[in-house]
DNA sequence: GTCTATACACCGATAGAC
DNA sequence: GTCTATCGGTGTATAGAC
């Protein structure tokens, strides 16, 4: 056993995903350290040796996914060192698929009024987050903070109500609307 | 005991209200049946004489929220036969105090996610809810659908998103960028 | 219709063997 | 570092007295 030193790594990293995919599904309360430590492959036991607590858990989970989600959203990962392409950050996080959250989601959306009942702790992980996509966005585009939080409204909150919303149809409007609201008025 | 016939109506309507604001607060999953009787001045034992579950319960009291938030935000309580004044729910429903839910705030913004983890009946309230308003506020301004859809988002998507955020400042700005995305070019 | 008491299940966290 | 076993607390729902 341990025969890799960075086997631990390993481990935190198979944890840390399978909270991802888990809390976008079901949300803080309803999942449990059993779930994650199953679809992580292990037991309960081993859980406290990597994190200190399932709020630890969730607030490392949340920058971790948040970042991933919109890193893979910005940059085509085949020609990483282009830069942030809005137009393609857009488009992939308001495809109809992500709403249905086969991989997870992002948890800025899926986990808005989830968080917003958790300690100051997560709020302020996930106002850092929010901080700054806003300056990211800001710096690339040039456009004023007041349009660019406009703009993380109508993606954010888009996704989340489609999400929420239990007819294709409509869903797909709502995601299209956005979309309208956000590219430049489109041929 | 049962004095007057429609004791259980005031009863009902009591836990209803304790219902709305608890919900509203800390979702479904923290928010026991027990201290929504005490907030109604009862004991745990007699709410199953008033709802099969806390399923339904929370299923009633997202439709009656939804309704009198929105009814009221709608049109000026003292002049009830007032239309749909959308100038007024813009302003009522993005106001600063909303996101704070001192009062309990809208479901359909403080709710989205949680409501997106539970079963198909409460989705399809949470969609049949959406689709009135849609359609109502359609009729008032006849606007095309995805303008309305879109300005919906805005309302919805940034309560929801300001609540959340953990910096006054930044919240205020959130709802600031909302508003003036709906409003018709403010002075 | 409202109360008290309780059955039954679940989960976070810890202890200790290997 | 991962396992099994367990403690302690909590919450939904039911039973039965008044």
């Amino acid at each position: 056993m341990a025969w890799h030193p960075d086997h631990k790594q390993h481990s935190r990293k198979r944890i840390l995903n399978a909270a991802a995919t888990l809390f976008a599904r079901k949300g803080f309360d309803n999942t449990g350290i059993n779930d994650i430590m199953e679809e992580a492959g292990m037991t309960r036991g081993a859980f406290y040796h990597h994190f200190s607590s399932k709020r630890e858990l969730y607030q490392e989970s949340l920058r971790n996914a948040a970042i991933n989600r919109f890193r893979q959203a910005l940059q085509d990962p085949d020609d990483l060192q282009s830069g942030v392409d809005l137009k393609r950050l857009i488009e992939t996080y308001l495809d109809p698929s992500h709403p249905l959250g086969i991989d997870g989601g992002c948890p800025m959306a899926f986990l808005v009024t989830d968080i917003a009942q958790r300690d100051e702790t997560i709020r302020s992980t996930y106002t850092g987050l929010l901080q700054g996509m806003l300056h990211r966005v800001q710096a690339a585009t040039g456009s004023d903070q007041q349009a660019v939080l406009r703009q993380l409204v109508l993606m954010i909150g888009g996704v989340a109500i489609a999400r929420a919303v239990n007819n294709d149809e409509l869903r797909l409007q709502l995601l299209d609307a956005c979309k309208q609201g956000l590219l430049p008025t489109q041929e």
